[in-house]
DNA sequence: TAGGCTTGCCTAGAGGTCCTAGGCAAATGA
DNA sequence: TCATTTGCCTAGGACCTCTAGGCAAGCCTA
Protein backbone atom coordinates (compact mmCIF):
# COMPACT_ATOMS: atom_id res chain seq x y z
CA UNK A 1 0.00 0.00 0.00
CA UNK A 2 1.09 3.48 -1.08
CA UNK A 3 1.65 5.64 1.98
CA UNK A 4 -0.75 9.20 2.20
CA UNK A 5 2.37 11.27 3.14
CA UNK A 6 0.40 12.80 5.84
CA UNK A 7 2.34 15.76 7.68
CA UNK A 8 0.41 18.02 10.79
CA UNK A 9 0.38 20.96 8.41
CA UNK A 10 -1.18 19.00 5.64
CA UNK A 11 -3.82 17.92 7.93
CA UNK A 12 -4.34 21.04 9.54
CA UNK A 13 -5.35 22.96 5.68
CA UNK A 14 -7.64 19.67 5.23
CA UNK A 15 -9.17 20.65 8.41
CA UNK A 16 -9.70 24.14 7.47
CA UNK A 17 -11.53 23.48 4.19
CA UNK A 18 -13.19 21.11 5.71
CA UNK A 19 -14.54 24.02 8.53
CA UNK A 20 -15.33 26.73 6.24
CA UNK A 21 -17.77 23.34 4.11
CA UNK A 22 -19.11 21.75 7.20
CA UNK A 23 -18.68 24.56 9.86
CA UNK A 24 -15.84 24.00 12.79
CA UNK A 25 -17.56 22.31 15.47
CA UNK A 26 -17.95 19.76 12.57
CA UNK A 27 -14.07 19.17 12.18
CA UNK A 28 -13.76 15.69 13.57
CA UNK A 29 -10.73 13.77 13.49
CA UNK A 30 -12.64 11.09 11.65
CA UNK A 31 -13.79 13.16 8.55
CA UNK A 32 -10.62 14.32 8.45
CA UNK A 33 -9.41 10.94 8.01
CA UNK A 34 -12.50 9.74 5.62
CA UNK A 35 -11.01 12.91 3.39
CA UNK A 36 -7.14 10.90 3.29
CA UNK A 37 -8.61 7.62 2.58
CA UNK A 38 -7.18 6.31 6.12
CA UNK A 39 -8.51 5.21 9.29
CA UNK A 40 -9.12 7.77 12.23
CA UNK A 41 -6.28 5.74 14.30
CA UNK A 42 -3.37 6.68 11.85
CA UNK A 43 -3.86 10.76 12.68
CA UNK A 44 -2.37 10.48 16.20
CA UNK A 45 0.92 10.22 15.50
CA UNK A 46 0.24 13.70 13.72
CA UNK A 47 -1.50 15.23 16.00
CA UNK A 48 -2.13 14.76 19.75
CA UNK A 49 -6.13 14.43 19.72
CA UNK A 50 -9.25 16.79 18.68
CA UNK A 51 -8.04 19.46 20.41
CA UNK A 52 -4.98 19.61 19.06
CA UNK A 53 -6.24 19.65 15.63
CA UNK A 54 -8.75 22.60 16.81
CA UNK A 55 -6.02 24.43 18.30
CA UNK A 56 -3.77 24.30 15.06
CA UNK A 57 -6.16 25.51 12.75
CA UNK A 58 -7.25 28.40 15.05
CA UNK A 59 -3.51 29.39 14.81
CA UNK A 60 -4.01 28.56 11.12
CA UNK A 61 -6.72 31.28 10.95
CA UNK A 62 -5.51 33.89 12.56
CA UNK A 63 -2.43 33.92 10.74
CA UNK A 64 -4.23 33.84 7.35
CA UNK A 65 -6.45 36.64 9.15
CA UNK A 66 -3.58 38.66 9.88
CA UNK A 67 -2.17 38.89 6.83
CA UNK A 68 -5.40 39.76 4.95
CA UNK A 69 -6.09 42.05 7.28
CA UNK A 70 -2.19 43.35 6.73
CA UNK A 71 -2.22 43.38 3.54
CA UNK A 72 -5.43 46.13 3.48
CA UNK A 73 -3.83 47.97 5.67
CA UNK A 74 -0.65 48.40 3.63
CA UNK A 75 0.07 51.97 2.81
CA UNK A 76 -3.17 53.57 4.36
CA UNK A 77 -3.82 56.03 6.86
CA UNK A 78 -7.15 57.36 8.61
CA UNK A 79 -9.98 56.08 7.76
CA UNK A 80 -8.76 54.86 4.57
CA UNK A 81 -6.75 52.59 7.24
CA UNK A 82 -9.55 52.16 9.26
CA UNK A 83 -12.59 50.55 6.66
CA UNK A 84 -9.79 48.44 4.88
CA UNK A 85 -9.08 46.96 7.91
CA UNK A 86 -12.68 46.22 8.78
CA UNK A 87 -13.91 45.03 5.53
CA UNK A 88 -11.02 42.81 4.84
CA UNK A 89 -11.91 41.23 8.56
CA UNK A 90 -15.45 40.82 7.41
CA UNK A 91 -14.50 39.22 4.05
CA UNK A 92 -12.06 36.93 5.68
CA UNK A 93 -15.43 35.80 8.15
CA UNK A 94 -17.68 35.77 5.78
CA UNK A 95 -15.51 34.07 3.24
CA UNK A 96 -14.04 31.48 5.88
CA UNK A 97 -16.47 31.05 8.18
CA UNK A 98 -15.40 27.86 9.52
CA UNK A 99 -11.86 29.20 10.42
CA UNK A 100 -13.00 32.27 11.48
CA UNK A 101 -15.17 30.44 13.74
CA UNK A 102 -11.52 28.59 14.87
CA UNK A 103 -10.03 32.39 15.75
CA UNK A 104 -12.75 32.61 18.54
CA UNK A 105 -11.46 29.59 20.40
CA UNK A 106 -9.78 30.35 23.39
CA UNK A 107 -6.66 29.44 22.95
CA UNK A 108 -4.00 28.85 26.56
CA UNK A 109 -1.71 31.35 27.16
CA UNK A 110 1.09 30.12 25.55
CA UNK A 111 0.05 28.89 22.27
CA UNK A 112 -2.01 32.63 21.87
CA UNK A 113 1.49 34.38 22.57
CA UNK A 114 2.95 32.02 20.14
CA UNK A 115 0.37 32.62 17.28
CA UNK A 116 -0.91 35.77 15.81
CA UNK A 117 -3.66 35.99 17.99
CA UNK A 118 -1.56 39.29 19.30
CA UNK A 119 -0.66 40.60 16.07
CA UNK A 120 -4.15 41.89 16.05
CA UNK A 121 -3.96 43.82 18.81
CA UNK A 122 -0.74 45.12 16.71
CA UNK A 123 -2.52 46.41 13.27
CA UNK A 124 -5.58 47.48 15.29
CA UNK A 125 -3.04 49.81 16.70
CA UNK A 126 -1.57 50.78 13.62
CA UNK A 127 -4.99 52.34 12.74
CA UNK A 128 -5.17 54.81 15.29
CA UNK A 129 -1.39 56.03 14.25
CA UNK A 130 -3.97 58.40 11.88
CA UNK A 131 -6.21 59.44 14.48
CA UNK A 132 -4.80 61.05 17.94
CA UNK A 133 -4.64 58.94 20.44
CA UNK A 134 -2.46 57.81 23.21
CA UNK A 135 -2.46 55.66 26.02
CA UNK A 136 -4.54 54.50 27.41
CA UNK A 137 -6.72 55.58 25.32
CA UNK A 138 -5.15 53.73 22.29
CA UNK A 139 -6.03 50.39 24.23
CA UNK A 140 -9.29 51.26 25.29
CA UNK A 141 -10.05 52.07 21.43
CA UNK A 142 -8.37 48.78 20.15
CA UNK A 143 -10.62 46.70 22.31
CA UNK A 144 -13.15 48.94 21.10
CA UNK A 145 -12.54 48.50 17.15
CA UNK A 146 -11.75 44.67 17.67
CA UNK A 147 -15.25 44.46 19.92
CA UNK A 148 -17.53 46.41 17.30
CA UNK A 149 -15.71 44.35 14.11
CA UNK A 150 -16.10 40.97 16.03
CA UNK A 151 -19.72 41.37 17.68
CA UNK A 152 -21.18 42.86 13.92
CA UNK A 153 -19.77 39.96 12.09
CA UNK A 154 -20.70 37.24 14.73
CA UNK A 155 -24.17 38.65 14.84
CA UNK A 156 -24.45 38.96 11.05
CA UNK A 157 -23.39 35.37 10.47
CA UNK A 158 -25.70 34.10 13.61
CA UNK A 159 -28.62 36.00 11.56
CA UNK A 160 -29.37 38.60 14.69
CA UNK A 161 -29.81 41.05 11.68
CA UNK A 162 -32.20 39.11 9.74
CA UNK A 163 -35.37 40.32 11.70
CA UNK A 164 -35.62 44.07 9.77
CA UNK A 165 -35.08 44.54 6.47
CA UNK A 166 -32.85 47.50 6.77
CA UNK A 167 -29.66 46.57 4.61
CA UNK A 168 -27.12 44.75 6.26
CA UNK A 169 -24.45 46.06 4.02
CA UNK A 170 -25.79 50.06 4.56
CA UNK A 171 -25.17 49.49 8.14
CA UNK A 172 -22.42 48.28 8.11
CA UNK A 173 -21.06 51.47 6.17
CA UNK A 174 -22.84 53.37 8.57
CA UNK A 175 -20.87 51.73 11.60
CA UNK A 176 -17.35 52.36 9.92
CA UNK A 177 -18.52 56.03 9.53
CA UNK A 178 -19.37 56.31 13.23
CA UNK A 179 -16.45 54.71 14.42
CA UNK A 180 -14.26 57.08 12.25
CA UNK A 181 -15.95 59.99 14.03
CA UNK A 182 -15.93 58.27 17.09
CA UNK A 183 -12.13 57.90 16.51
CA UNK A 184 -11.62 61.36 16.20
CA UNK A 185 -13.37 62.77 18.98
CA UNK A 186 -12.74 59.86 21.44
CA UNK A 187 -13.73 61.80 25.07
CA UNK A 188 -11.25 61.77 26.97
CA UNK B 1 -39.31 2.42 40.65
CA UNK B 2 -40.37 5.93 41.55
CA UNK B 3 -40.01 8.45 38.72
CA UNK B 4 -37.79 11.27 38.10
CA UNK B 5 -40.66 13.45 37.21
CA UNK B 6 -38.91 14.58 33.94
CA UNK B 7 -40.50 17.50 31.65
CA UNK B 8 -39.18 19.32 28.78
CA UNK B 9 -39.30 22.61 31.62
CA UNK B 10 -37.51 20.98 34.33
CA UNK B 11 -34.68 19.54 31.34
CA UNK B 12 -34.04 22.92 30.24
CA UNK B 13 -33.42 24.54 33.59
CA UNK B 14 -30.83 21.98 34.71
CA UNK B 15 -28.98 22.59 31.11
CA UNK B 16 -29.12 25.56 31.54
CA UNK B 17 -27.47 25.60 35.17
CA UNK B 18 -25.36 22.31 33.58
CA UNK B 19 -24.37 24.94 30.86
CA UNK B 20 -23.06 27.72 33.11
CA UNK B 21 -21.17 24.46 35.01
CA UNK B 22 -19.20 22.91 32.61
CA UNK B 23 -20.17 25.18 29.47
CA UNK B 24 -22.84 25.51 26.94
CA UNK B 25 -20.80 22.79 24.40
CA UNK B 26 -20.61 20.32 26.81
CA UNK B 27 -23.79 20.21 27.27
CA UNK B 28 -24.89 16.52 26.64
CA UNK B 29 -28.23 14.75 26.48
CA UNK B 30 -26.35 11.82 28.39
CA UNK B 31 -24.99 14.19 30.81
CA UNK B 32 -28.32 15.54 32.21
CA UNK B 33 -29.57 12.28 32.02
CA UNK B 34 -26.63 11.31 34.66
CA UNK B 35 -27.68 14.53 36.19
CA UNK B 36 -31.66 12.99 37.03
CA UNK B 37 -30.46 9.54 37.59
CA UNK B 38 -32.02 8.35 34.50
CA UNK B 39 -30.55 6.72 31.04
CA UNK B 40 -30.47 8.84 28.23
CA UNK B 41 -32.81 6.72 26.11
CA UNK B 42 -35.37 8.59 28.74
CA UNK B 43 -34.86 11.77 27.74
CA UNK B 44 -36.42 11.35 24.04
CA UNK B 45 -39.69 12.05 25.10
CA UNK B 46 -39.77 15.29 26.40
CA UNK B 47 -37.39 16.73 24.16
CA UNK B 48 -36.65 15.59 20.38
CA UNK B 49 -32.82 15.32 20.18
CA UNK B 50 -29.97 17.20 21.59
CA UNK B 51 -30.21 20.53 19.19
CA UNK B 52 -33.79 20.60 20.18
CA UNK B 53 -32.53 20.54 24.08
CA UNK B 54 -30.07 23.46 22.95
CA UNK B 55 -32.64 25.56 21.33
CA UNK B 56 -35.21 25.34 24.42
CA UNK B 57 -31.83 26.66 26.48
CA UNK B 58 -30.83 29.45 24.26
CA UNK B 59 -34.70 30.22 24.31
CA UNK B 60 -34.73 30.22 28.09
CA UNK B 61 -31.33 32.27 27.98
CA UNK B 62 -32.54 34.87 25.71
CA UNK B 63 -35.81 35.33 27.78
CA UNK B 64 -33.77 36.05 30.84
CA UNK B 65 -31.31 38.34 29.11
CA UNK B 66 -34.61 39.95 28.34
CA UNK B 67 -35.89 40.37 31.91
CA UNK B 68 -32.36 41.37 33.17
CA UNK B 69 -31.83 43.71 30.71
CA UNK B 70 -35.56 45.18 30.59
CA UNK B 71 -35.56 45.51 34.94
CA UNK B 72 -32.14 47.61 34.20
CA UNK B 73 -34.01 49.82 32.09
CA UNK B 74 -37.05 51.13 33.74
CA UNK B 75 -37.37 54.04 34.64
CA UNK B 76 -34.23 55.17 33.23
CA UNK B 77 -33.18 57.41 29.68
CA UNK B 78 -30.33 58.66 28.10
CA UNK B 79 -26.40 57.72 29.04
CA UNK B 80 -28.52 56.44 31.99
CA UNK B 81 -30.07 53.69 30.17
CA UNK B 82 -27.24 52.75 27.96
CA UNK B 83 -25.21 52.27 30.95
CA UNK B 84 -27.35 50.05 32.54
CA UNK B 85 -28.61 48.21 29.55
CA UNK B 86 -25.08 47.27 28.57
CA UNK B 87 -24.26 46.67 32.58
CA UNK B 88 -27.08 44.20 32.75
CA UNK B 89 -26.16 42.92 29.39
CA UNK B 90 -22.58 42.17 30.49
CA UNK B 91 -23.32 40.77 34.01
CA UNK B 92 -25.71 38.03 32.80
CA UNK B 93 -23.27 36.89 30.47
CA UNK B 94 -20.21 36.87 33.21
CA UNK B 95 -22.94 35.44 35.45
CA UNK B 96 -24.43 33.21 33.37
CA UNK B 97 -20.93 32.34 30.71
CA UNK B 98 -22.76 28.81 29.39
CA UNK B 99 -26.39 30.48 28.93
CA UNK B 100 -25.04 33.68 27.40
CA UNK B 101 -23.11 31.02 25.17
CA UNK B 102 -26.32 29.76 24.38
CA UNK B 103 -28.17 32.93 23.33
CA UNK B 104 -25.61 33.07 20.47
CA UNK B 105 -27.00 29.70 18.74
CA UNK B 106 -28.47 30.66 15.29
CA UNK B 107 -31.85 30.28 16.09
CA UNK B 108 -34.25 29.33 12.51
CA UNK B 109 -36.54 31.79 11.70
CA UNK B 110 -39.85 30.16 13.22
CA UNK B 111 -38.11 30.08 17.02
CA UNK B 112 -36.47 33.39 16.48
CA UNK B 113 -39.81 35.18 15.67
CA UNK B 114 -41.60 32.94 18.92
CA UNK B 115 -38.48 33.79 21.62
CA UNK B 116 -37.18 36.87 23.18
CA UNK B 117 -34.91 37.26 20.27
CA UNK B 118 -37.09 40.57 18.58
CA UNK B 119 -37.08 41.63 22.29
CA UNK B 120 -33.64 42.90 22.37
CA UNK B 121 -33.57 44.91 19.35
CA UNK B 122 -36.64 46.20 20.78
CA UNK B 123 -35.05 47.17 24.00
CA UNK B 124 -32.07 48.65 22.42
CA UNK B 125 -34.30 50.91 20.68
CA UNK B 126 -35.56 51.95 23.97
CA UNK B 127 -32.40 53.26 25.17
CA UNK B 128 -32.20 55.58 21.77
CA UNK B 129 -35.58 57.16 23.17
CA UNK B 130 -33.06 59.69 25.06
CA UNK B 131 -30.97 60.38 22.15
CA UNK B 132 -32.28 61.74 19.04
CA UNK B 133 -32.33 59.14 16.37
CA UNK B 134 -34.79 57.81 13.53
CA UNK B 135 -35.17 55.52 11.14
CA UNK B 136 -32.68 54.33 9.72
CA UNK B 137 -30.70 55.80 11.92
CA UNK B 138 -32.35 54.19 14.87
CA UNK B 139 -31.61 50.36 12.94
CA UNK B 140 -28.21 51.22 12.42
CA UNK B 141 -27.33 52.30 16.15
CA UNK B 142 -29.19 49.45 17.52
CA UNK B 143 -27.03 46.90 15.54
CA UNK B 144 -24.01 49.30 16.53
CA UNK B 145 -24.96 49.05 20.31
CA UNK B 146 -25.44 44.88 19.96
CA UNK B 147 -22.44 44.61 17.87
CA UNK B 148 -20.30 46.53 20.72
CA UNK B 149 -21.45 45.01 23.66
CA UNK B 150 -21.80 41.25 22.10
CA UNK B 151 -17.75 41.64 20.88
CA UNK B 152 -16.23 42.99 24.18
CA UNK B 153 -18.15 40.57 26.21
CA UNK B 154 -17.46 37.85 24.14
CA UNK B 155 -13.71 38.49 23.52
CA UNK B 156 -13.57 39.36 27.14
CA UNK B 157 -14.59 35.76 28.15
CA UNK B 158 -12.27 34.15 24.92
CA UNK B 159 -9.41 36.16 26.94
CA UNK B 160 -8.59 38.60 23.80
CA UNK B 161 -7.71 41.22 26.35
CA UNK B 162 -5.31 39.39 28.35
CA UNK B 163 -2.43 40.24 26.57
CA UNK B 164 -2.40 43.80 27.74
CA UNK B 165 -2.56 44.67 31.47
CA UNK B 166 -4.91 47.59 31.01
CA UNK B 167 -8.11 46.76 33.04
CA UNK B 168 -11.27 45.63 30.94
CA UNK B 169 -13.14 47.09 33.60
CA UNK B 170 -11.45 50.80 32.75
CA UNK B 171 -11.70 49.73 29.23
CA UNK B 172 -15.40 48.96 29.18
CA UNK B 173 -16.63 51.98 30.98
CA UNK B 174 -14.82 53.54 28.13
CA UNK B 175 -16.52 52.05 25.76
CA UNK B 176 -19.98 53.27 27.14
CA UNK B 177 -18.54 56.67 27.50
CA UNK B 178 -17.61 56.41 23.77
CA UNK B 179 -21.06 54.91 22.74
CA UNK B 180 -22.74 57.62 24.79
CA UNK B 181 -21.23 60.48 22.86
CA UNK B 182 -21.06 58.37 19.94
CA UNK B 183 -25.10 58.56 20.10
CA UNK B 184 -25.27 62.07 21.14
CA UNK B 185 -23.59 62.63 17.60
CA UNK B 186 -24.41 60.03 15.48
CA UNK B 187 -22.76 60.79 11.91
CA UNK B 188 -25.98 61.32 9.35
C1' DT C 1 22.42 -4.88 -2.31
C1' DA C 2 21.42 -6.90 2.23
C1' DG C 3 20.67 -5.94 6.67
C1' DG C 4 18.57 -3.20 10.34
C1' DC C 5 16.00 0.90 11.92
C1' DT C 6 12.54 4.28 11.79
C1' DT C 7 8.22 5.64 10.81
C1' DG C 8 3.49 5.50 8.73
C1' DC C 9 -0.57 3.45 8.56
C1' DC C 10 -2.84 -0.64 9.98
C1' DT C 11 -6.19 -3.74 13.12
C1' DA C 12 -8.39 -4.42 17.41
C1' DG C 13 -10.89 -2.78 20.91
C1' DA C 14 -12.71 0.13 24.87
C1' DG C 15 -15.53 3.96 26.16
C1' DG C 16 -18.56 7.84 25.21
C1' DT C 17 -22.57 10.31 22.83
C1' DC C 18 -26.83 10.19 19.97
C1' DC C 19 -30.94 8.12 18.89
C1' DT C 20 -34.75 4.39 17.68
C1' DA C 21 -37.76 0.55 18.75
C1' DG C 22 -40.28 -1.81 21.67
C1' DG C 23 -41.67 -3.28 26.63
C1' DC C 24 -43.36 -3.00 31.32
C1' DA C 25 -45.13 -0.64 35.16
C1' DA C 26 -46.81 3.54 37.47
C1' DA C 27 -50.19 7.05 37.36
C1' DT C 28 -54.75 8.67 35.86
C1' DG C 29 -59.52 8.60 35.33
C1' DA C 30 -63.88 6.38 33.89
C1' DT D 1 -61.44 -1.66 39.51
C1' DC D 2 -59.76 -1.88 35.23
C1' DA D 3 -58.38 0.45 30.79
C1' DT D 4 -55.64 3.85 29.03
C1' DT D 5 -52.00 6.85 29.01
C1' DT D 6 -47.58 8.09 30.21
C1' DG D 7 -42.80 7.58 31.89
C1' DC D 8 -38.84 5.30 32.18
C1' DC D 9 -36.73 1.04 31.00
C1' DT D 10 -33.60 -2.40 28.06
C1' DA D 11 -31.47 -3.46 23.77
C1' DG D 12 -28.94 -2.17 20.18
C1' DG D 13 -26.96 0.42 16.04
C1' DA D 14 -24.24 4.25 14.34
C1' DC D 15 -20.58 7.47 14.93
C1' DC D 16 -16.63 9.74 17.34
C1' DT D 17 -12.31 9.58 20.33
C1' DC D 18 -8.26 7.53 21.55
C1' DT D 19 -4.72 3.63 23.08
C1' DA D 20 -1.94 -0.49 22.23
C1' DG D 21 0.41 -3.15 19.46
C1' DG D 22 1.72 -5.00 14.62
C1' DC D 23 3.49 -5.10 9.93
C1' DA D 24 5.62 -3.29 6.11
C1' DA D 25 7.51 0.72 3.33
C1' DG D 26 11.21 3.60 2.95
C1' DC D 27 15.67 5.09 4.76
C1' DC D 28 20.15 4.45 6.26
C1' DT D 29 24.67 2.06 6.58
C1' DA D 30 27.97 -1.27 5.31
Amino acid sequence: MARAGLTADRLTQAAAELADEVGFENVTVSALARHFGVKDASLYSHIRNAHDLRVRLAVLALAELADRVSDALAGRSGKDALVAFANAYRRYAHEHPGRYTATQMALDPDTAATSAAGKHAEMTRAILRGYDLWEPDQTDAVRFLHSTFHGYVSLERAGAFHSHPRGVEASWLRALDALDSLLRAWPS
